[in-house]
Parts: C-alpha cells; sequence; structure tokens
RNA sequence: GCCCAGAUGGCGGAAUUGGUAGACGCACGGGACUCAAAAUCCCGCGACUUCGGUCAUGAGAGUUCGAUUCUCUCUCUGGGCACCA
C-alpha cells in the first residue's frame, strides 16, 4: 500500500486566508488539486483510492473523538500557560510567528501573557515513548532526537536545610535540589537558586535584602525578554546559608540567572570543580572550587575493552623520545569514563568509584533517586480559525455536580488510617464526595462479605466517580469491577496485592500481623480475576508501586494487561505514612471542570463559517465572536452552556493519519478493527528530517494512547523510519518562494519528460543527503533515454554475444539490489553503462532490449511501457514479472588481475576465472614487469586475491 | 557548549566483510558528419613529470603486503538541541 494524503491546517493557509480574505478550505482544495494533478502527471503509483485530506469534516470527526478519548482519560487538561502576545497586533502568535523576541508582522517587542490553554499529558508516556524506540527500526538521528527531545536523566533529590541566621538551624526551612552527580556532593561549595523559586520563597515571606529584591525582579524581566541566546551568568549572594548534608559545612546561597525554574526543582549544589557552569560562576564570584573526583587511566595496553565497548572515554595520545636508546614512543592512555571517576576529599566514600558512591551518599544524605525528563506536556489549543474545533462545551451546572471517590483500605487497614483520612480531607476540600468505609472483616479478610459491605458505595458510583484501592483494597476493588454492569470512570491501585501466593510465602511474612490472619486472607488475595470484564468496566486506570515497598512487590504486565498504566515510585514503603501527594495530583487530574464532551452523534463539530480570520483583539480564537456558535446546550444536563473557541494546533490530524489509510471511508470508526489488524504497523515510513523530532513523537504518543484503550493493535505506529535528502535550489540554499529559486515540476516536465524528470531526480545524488538542483543534469538523462529508445533500430532475430549477456545479468543484479537499497543512483548508472555498450552494437536481440525496458521500467514508466506494448508483449508492463538474475550467466570467461608489488599496483594480467593459485604465480613472476620490478630479489610472500589481485611482498 | 551527519577531479557523485581511486553524468577540449550551425557519433579529460614514474580521497599520525574504507587526534561544513543541573 503506498498512500498519500494532504495536511493544510495551519499557519500557512490561516494566513493565506487573512491576506486574500478566502475562505481557507476553499484555497486548500484548490492546491490539493493541484498537487494532485502533479503528482498524477509525474506518474506516482499513490493509492489515490485511499486519499485523505484532514480538514475533511469527515476526517477531522475523528481527530475530534480521538481528542475525547484523551479527554475522558485525564489525559487533557486545562491550564494557565504563557502565549506570546503581540500588544501592538493584539494576536497570540505561534513560536515561529516570533522572530528575536518581536512580533513577526509588525516588529513590535513580544509579551508573555498567561492564558488557560488545553494540554495533553504527554509526559505521562515519557518512558514508554523512549522504551518503544527499542522496538523499531530508526535512522539513528531520528532515534537520537526522539532520546533528546524527551531529556530522561536519572539523578537524585536532595534537601539542603536552609540557615537564616548563620549557625543557627531553624529545622524547619529547607531547600530541594536535583543533581545527576550526587557523588560530587563534598565539592559542593555554594547552593544556586534560580529567580523564580527566590521569587516564591519572597512570596511567602523571605525577608531579603533590597539588592536581592532588586535582583530577583530584573532576572525575571531580563528572562521574560525571551531572546533565544545564552545570557551572561549573573549571581548575588542571597545572604542566607546551606548545609552541605554531606560535610555539614555551611555553604552560601547564591540567587543566578543559569538555573532554571522550570528544570528539576529550580534549585541545584554548586559543584565548580566538576561541572563547566558552575565553575565559570565561581570563577566569576570567587566562589571556593574543591575538587572531589579524580580521573583515572583504565588501561594503557588496551584502547578497547571487551567488558565496556559502548562506554564513551576519552583518549589521550603523547608521543616521547626514549630516556637512553634513540628512540621515539608513542604512548596512549585513556581517562575514565565520561568523566566520572575515583572519589577523593570525600570521608568515608573516598577511594570509591563514582557509580559505587551515588546510592551510598543518595541515602546517607536523605536524598531520594528521581528521574526528570526534559519533555513538558503539550499545548494542544490554538486561539486560531484554521484547525479542528475542540469538542467541548463548558457547563456551570454541571461543574458543580459533585463526584464520588471511594477509598478502600488494605488488609488490617481501616477507613480512618494511613493516607487515607488525609487523602479525604483533600479530596473534600476539592470538591469531591469521598466514602472511607472500614470493612467488618479488616482483620480476617472473606471476599464476599467486603463485596457486600462495598456494594451500596459502588451502587452510587458512575462514569464521573473514582475508586481508590490499597494493598488488598486494589484486589477488592478489581473483584468490584468485574461483578458490575456499569462504567466507573477512573480507577486506581495503590500497591494492589494481584499476585498469586503460596503457603510458604505467607509463612515467611515478617510483618507483625497474625499468622491466622494471612491465611484468612488467602482465598480473598488468590481469587481469580475476569480481566475482560474488569476492562470492559473501566474508562481509565492507574497503579502505582513503591519501589521499596517490604510487602508488596512491583507487579507489571506479565499479571496486568498489557493496556494498563504502572508506575514505580521511589521509597514509599508499602503507603503506610500520612500523605501521597502523588497520588492525590493524580486523582486531581480526573476532577470534573466543567467542561462536557460532545457526544460522538455530534461529531463532526464542523467550523462555522466566519467574516474575518484574524484572532480578536482580545487573543480569542475568530470562534468566539459568533454567538450563535458559542452559545449552545450542555449535552449532559441540557442547560445552557458555552462552546470551547480553541482549535487544535495543525499536529493534529497529522498525529493519526497512517490509520486512517487503512480504511479511509469508514464512518463508523476512525478504522475497522479488522484493517488496522491486517495492515499495521506501518512498515516503512520515509519522510524528512523535519518531521523527526514533534510530528514523529506525537504521532507515536497518539498511537501508543490509542493501544492503550484498545482501539488500535500495534503499540508503535511505524516499523521503520528512514529520510530522504532535501533537494536544495540551484543556488544551493533550501527552495523557498521569498528567495526565488523553486524548480516547478510543470516546466521541467514540459522541457524534458515525466520520464527524464524523474530519473533526474534519483540519479543527482544519494537518497538521503540533499543536493543541489542542476537543470543542466537534465541534459545528460534525457540524452540516455533517447539512446534507449533509438536501440529500437538495432533489434533483430539474432543472438547476443556472452559478453552482452553477462553485462545485462550483472545489470539485472545491481538494479535490483539497488532499488532495495534505495541506491537509484547507482542503479541508473549501470544501466547507462549497458546502453552505452548496446549502442556500440549493429544488432542487439529483442529479448534482451526487453530486459532492459523492464528494468528500466520504475523510473522510467511511460517510455518503458510504450516500447514493451510496440514489440509485441501483450499486458501491461508493470504487471509482468521482473527479470531474473542467473548468476552462470553472469560469469565472464576472464578476469583482469591486478599485479602489486610492495601494495603498489605495476601492472595488470587477464586470467581464465577459474585459474588456480599456483597457477597465477607462474604467470604472474614470469610477467616482465613484475621481474623488474624484483630487482632479482626473491618474494617475501604471494598474496592472491581470488579475482581482484596478486599482491608480491619482497 | 552538546548531539547527529558529512568532507573524494572544474561540478553532481561512484568504489567499504580493507584489494586496480575517480564508475555514471555534467562541463570542457579535439575530431567526424554539415555549405554552416544545432543534434548525433568517436576520442581525450586529477596534479606533476626528465615519460621511467611520482604525488593525490579535509589535515596529521597509527595498524597493514595493501587504507577513501579500520583506530586516534585535529580542522572545516551542514543539521538538530541548548545555561536540562
Amino acid at each position: 500500500m503506498y498512500p498519500i494524503g494532504f495536511d493544510a491546517f495551519g499557519l500557512p493557509t490561516e494566513n493565506y486566508a487573512i491576506k486574500t480574505g478566502r475562505p481557507p478550505a476553499e484555497a486548500t482544495k484548490e492546491n490539493i488539486a493541484t498537487f494532485t494533478r502533479q503528482f498524477k502527471l509525474l506518474g506516482y503509483s499513490f493509492d489515490w483510492s485511499r486519499a485523505v485530506d484532514t480538514t475533511d469534516p469527515k476526517y477531522y470527526k475523528w481527530t475530534q473523538w480521538i481528542f475525547l478519548q484523551f479527554f475522558k482519560h485525564g489525559l487533557a487538561y486545562k491550564k494557565n500557560q504563557p502565549i506570546n502576545w503581540c500588544p501592538k497586533d493584539k494576536i497570540g502568535l505561534a513560536n515561529e510567528e516570533v522572530v528575536g523576541g518581536c512580533c513577526e508582522r509588525c516588529g513590535t517587542p513580544v509579551e508573555q501573557r498567561n492564558k488557560e490553554q488545553w494540554m495533553l499529558a504527554i509526559t505521562k508516556y515519557a518512558d514508554k515513548l523512549l522504551e518503544g524506540l527499542k522496538e523499531v527500526d530508526y535512522i539513528t538521528p531520528a532515534r537520537v532526537q526522539q532520546e533528546n527531545w524527551i531529556g530522561k536523566s536519572e539523578g537524585a533529590e536532595i534537601d539542603f536545610s536552609l540557615r537564616f541566621v548563620p549557625g543557627q538551624a531553624d529545622g524547619k526551612h529547607k531547600a530541594k535540589i536535583f543533581t545527576t552527580r550526587p557523588d560530587t556532593i563534598f565539592g559542593a561549595t555554594f547552593l544556586a537558586i534560580s529567580p523564580e523559586l527566590a521569587q516564591t520563597w519572597l512570596g511567602v515571606g523571605w525577608q531579603a535584602s533590597p539588592a536581592v529584591k532588586k535582583y530577583v525582579a530584573q532576572a525575571l524581566q531580563d528572562r521574560a525578554a525571551a531572546t533565544r541566546e545564552e545570557q551572561a551568568k549573573t549571581g548575588i549572594d542571597a545572604g542566607i546559608k546551606a548545609v552541605n548534608p554531606a560535610t555539614k559545612e555551611e555553604i552560601p546561597v547564591w540567587i543566578t540567572n543559569y538555573v532554571l525554574g522550570n528544570v528539576g526543582t529550580g534549585a541545584i549544589m554548586g559543584v565548580p570543580a566538576h561541572d563547566q557552569r558552575d565553575f565559570d560562576f565561581a570563577k566569576k564570584f570567587n566562589l571556593p572550587i574543591k575538587q572531589v573526583i579524580e580521573p583515572h587511566i583504565i588501561d594503557v595496553d588496551h584502547p578497547t575493552r571487551s567488558d565496556k565497548k559502548d562506554a564513551p572515554r576519552v583518549v589521550v595520545q603523547g608521543i616521547v623520545k626514549h630516556w637512553d636508546k634513540d628512540e621515539i614512543i608513542q604512548l596512549r592512555g585513556e581517562t575514565a569514563y565520561e568523566g566520572e571517576g575515583i572519589l577523593i576529599n570525600s570521608g568515608k566514600y573516598s577511594g570509591l568509584t563514582s557509580a559505587e558512591a551515588k546510592k551510598k551518599i543518595i541515602e546517607a544524605v536523605g536524598g531520594r533517586m528521581k528521574t526528570n525528563y526534559k519533555l513538558r506536556d503539550w499545548v494542544f489549543s490554538r486561539q486560531r480559525y484554521w484547525g479542528e474545533p475542540i469538542p467541548l462545551v463548558f457547563c456551570e451546572h454541571c461543574k458543580n455536580i459533585k463526584q464520588k471517590v471511594l477509598l478502600i483500605h488494605g488488609f488490617t487497614g481501616r477507613g480512618d488510617k494511613n493516607w487515607l483520612p488525609w487523602m479525604k480531607q483533600q479530596l473534600e476540600k476539592q470538591g469531591f464526595e469521598v466514602f472511607a468505609p472500614t470493612m467488618s472483616t479488616t482483620d480476617h479478610p472473606i471476599l464476599e462479605k467486603w463485596m457486600d459491605e462495598l456494594a451500596p458505595y459502588v451502587e452510587k458510583l458512575g462514569e464521573d466517580d473514582i475508586i481508590v484501592g490499597h494493598s488488598l483494597g486494589g484486589k477488592a476493588a478489581l473483584h468490584i469491577l468485574e461483578r458490575i454492569n456499569k462504567k466507573i470512570g477512573h480507577v486506581y491501585l495503590v500497591a494492589p496485592v494481584i499476585k498469586q501466593v503460596t503457603d510458604s510465602e505467607l509463612q515467611d511474612k515478617k510483618d507483625k500481623r497474625p499468622e491466622k490472619d494471612y491465611f484468612s486472607a488467602k482465598a480473598f488475595w488468590n481469587a481469580p480475576l475476569n480481566w475482560k470484564k474488569i476492562e470492559e468496566n473501566i474508562i481509565s486506570s492507574d497503579v502505582i508501586f513503591s519501589d521499596n515497598d517490604p510487602s508488596v512487590p512491583y507487579v507489571g504486565h506479565e499479571v496486568f494487561p498489557a493496556r494498563w498504566r504502572i508506575q514505580e515510585l521511589h521509597n514509599y514503603e508499602h503507603f503506610t505514612q500520612a500523605e501521597i501527594p502523588v497520588l492525590f495530583e493524580n486523582i486531581l487530574q480526573s476532577k470534573n471542570t466543567g467542561w462536557v464532551p460532545l457526544p460522538e452523534s455530534e461529531l463532526p463539530l464542523k467550523l462555522p463559517k466566519v467574516k474575518k480570520y484574524e484572532p480578536t483583539d482580545t487573543g480569542e480564537s475568530p470562534l468566539a465572536s459568533i454567538e450563535k456558535w458559542v452559545k449552545t446546550k450542555c449535552p449532559r444536563c441540557g442547560g445552557p452552556a458555552r462552546r470551547e473557541t480553541d482549535t487544535m494546533p495543525n499536529w493534529a490530524g497529522s498525529s493519526w493519519y497512517f490509520l486512517r489509510y487503512t480504511d479511509p471511508r469508514n464512518d463508523k470508526a476512525l478504522a475497522d478493527q479488522k484493517k488496522l489488524a491486517y495492515w499495521m504497523a506501518v512498515d516503512w515510513y520515509n519522510g524528512g528530517m523535519e518531521h523527526t523530532v514533534l510530528h514523529l513523537l506525537y504521532s507515536r504518543f497518539w498511537n501508543q494512547f490509542l493501544y492503550d484503550i484498545g482501539v488500535v493493535p500495534t503499540r508503535e505506529p511505524y516499523q521503520k523510519r528512514t529520510s530522504h535528502g532535501m533537494i536544495l535550489g540551484p543556488d544551493g540554499e533550501k527552495m523557498s518562494k521569498s528567495r526565488g529559486n523553486v524548480i516547478n515540476p510543470d516546466e521541467m516536465v514540459e522541457q524534458f519528460g515525466t520520464d527524464a524528470f524523474r530519473i533526474y531526480i534519483m540519479f543527482m545524488g544519494p537518497f538521503d543527503q540533499a543536493v543541489m538542483w542542476d537543470t543542466n543534469g537534465l541534459v545528460g538523462v534525457r540524452r540516455f533515454l533517447d539512446r534507449v529508445w533509438n536501440l529500437q533500430e538495432k533489434i533483430s532475430d539474432s543472438k547476443d554475444s556472452p559478453e552482452i549477456i553477462s553485462q545485462l545479468h550483472q545489470t539485472i543484479k545491481k538494479v535490483t539490489e539497488d532499488i532495495e537499497a534505495m541506491r537509484f543512483n547507482t542503479a541508473i548508472a549501470k544501466m547507462m553503462e549497458l546502453v552505452n555498450e548496446l549502442s556500440k552494437l549493429e544488432k542487439i536481440s529483442k529479448q534482451t532490449f526487453s530486459t532492459l525496458v523492464q528494468l528500466l521500467s520504475p523510473f522510467a514508466p511511460h517510455i518503458a511501457e510504450e516500447l514493451w506494448e510496440k514489440y509485441g508483449h501483450g499486458q501491461d508492463l508493470a504487471y509482468s514479472a521482473w527479470p531474473k538474475y542467473d548468476a552462470a550467466l553472469a560469469k565472464t570467461a576472464t578476469v583482469t588481475l591486478a599485479v602489486q608489488i610492495n601494495g603498489k599496483v605495476r601492472d595488470t594480467v587477464e586470467v581464465d576465472t577459474e585459474i588456480t593459485e599456483g597457477k597465477v604465480r607462474d604467470i604472474v613472476l614470469a610477467n616482465e614487469k613484475v621481474q623488474k620490478w624484483l630487482e632479482g630479489k626473491e618474494p617475501k610472500k604471494i598474496i592472491y586475491i581470488k579475482g581482484k589481485l596478486v599482491s608480491i611482498v619482497v
């Protein structure tokens, strides 16, 4: 399947509409018609019956439908986000419309303004998107760009306690830092915090000096200027001290612009001896520098160690003269991996390697392992006209409907123990109605009793409501789900007891509960689960475990069905503490905010017609000014409601189009399950490098999400991703209208013909490299096609010579292999060689000519079909069998061997292809030139490479 | 700064499990055909040369009988990310 489609939502079309006042849908239609005509003109064999257009309501119905799935699963949420705002034009700008911090149209400096925006929680998929890269075959740059963009860094969060008066600990105030190098903590000579963090400290009552306040205000303002260039490092001593938890020494706290507010925790420990930026800063402000890591030479003699082949390292090379012999020696050594090494000046950790020290130090200073990602959630709103309308309405009445949460405690737990009361209080504060009953058989759990006691609460729950189950309560939650006949909105399992347990394991349990209680729980514990039924009754689910849980081990997808979202948190034990903020935040994402999804029957929500396409001067999309469209009825309660006026970004439609190709006209689903199962994943996705970061990541995210909710059959959408090179203009620059270096295919086809144009594009350079357009190059290609055409005159019934047949078969081999490896340029070169040879002959056989025409047909289909038909082949060439390579026929009787003496070619000899090595020696040694070069000496060694060369060492 | 890719005649490029560097095409020079031109066909086309050769694949080193290909260092070009702790 070789499909094609058009993705036309977005800025260029919208700007064109603003400029001309023409409806973008109209211009899009015209452009699609032009592209289609040109593609057909060039003879591309697309399956036109599957063509899609992302701006077609029949298509974007499903884009909207997918968005609603994100919404229903708590992955789409609204958040205040800064947007680029032009105060003169009074519109929000996309990043690409901001040039050097100024508005692209009018040059006014751009301001940051906060606006409520729809967000997609792609960060929840950070790890999955990273993991998925292992199972696909992408070209290296594409894979690396994905990895960098996700930007996983594993490190530790460590608290530094603060002292507002030197020498006096108040025990209350702490600064949390993030570091990937906890092993360097003994070298932390200062604490650096971002202006953003300083601002929040000021906000909660920190009495800083006027100079500090002034610096913070200034630094924040400079930051807002949002230039892309790196700013000089500035900073100020905050006037307070922090205690290095490793050395227990007081170190100064500095506020500086080189620490970012939105990375890590917004605070770092400054280790000037082992971080370039910390070093620069310490130099500038005269802060102490303390070395705590020593690079070490690993192995002088072995440049590559077999046990650590892939570890990057620094190689040191030196050339010295021997101390007494007159000899020059080269020394080579390797430093430690990635600058890590052996700890020094680090108390009892001195002498350990970085890797060994990391864990121990984190533990000793009370830190926590923490994984950070660079990836941010995806801002999914655009205050624009030309995009898919977001199919939600806001209903004040429904906002006030109370969502219910059922908290189920675990074995020997209670509704008023551990984190449950805290969670109940927090959720009630947020407007939830919370049930946290205590089971009467909590110490001797009996499944049926629990089900009976929970039944009255379960009865009250529905699609908006939430069940949270802890430990054995998690298992209870699953049993509830397999017994009901309705859907529950969200299910959170906290360290669920779900793994089968044996008697001996129960006996080994080390906690205080009596053994007999365990055996009473066993039947409950090990009761089988009907996952199919459970999955039918859940809209969304989340599972968390703790990595140091003494009683419930982490359980992954070997127990949970493949689609369950499972997270492993650090240091939560068995969640017996009073608070679990992470869980609270997760539950909060399921909170009803008054936004109500349109029912599927009302999709597509079509873009209304407007008079003006500019965003309004309040920064909202033009849709906001159409009262008739905005004012609507709530699909849930029927009361008055207003529509969302934001539209989706241009990435939306292109995030799933590959799925639609499998079933482009389906109006019951985005595509039929069977067809998806048949076609997906995409075997091979070739495209430009400009789409290997965002589009690739977004579409993988959508596909993985759709997989998780059971809509698509594969986790990853694309098996293989390659990239073609860009064709540059004749000036070597990227083709663009403004530069005036655009080549129009219509003109080229007019002048040289479609086939010449096609072949030139393939012949001009390697598939994956950027090449400059040179119209002169078309001349040679056209000559080649003319020569092929002229060969007709030579066709006869004669037989071709063995040499010609051999060359023909070598050409079949080369062309076949090169097509598969996308080496089109060399395939064409090989055919040119054959045609040059044939042109020299008086006569050629019809058979040879036909085979040549077949080989040529993928490159020049028009001329090839014409010649094929003309020379008496009934069936279309396109459906004929590809020529077969015959190794026997490709063989030549003789080969030319190069004769080398001491590595230099001195002569060539033509010998029988099947000649023996002994005979070759005889021939070569008898050779006149060889004799001359040998100068009577005996050869030390003779190397014979069959079919290639003979090398004589003297 | 970091990451990725690359560097071969006048030009686009070819050749890698290490084996005759410059295939194929463009441009250029010479010749044939023609009254002439275009088109076409044939020949030549890396540099130097005392015509024996010598030097040449961004630079320098290494391994090897032999390196465009493998190892190391450096330079430059293109692309991506960027004070990511």
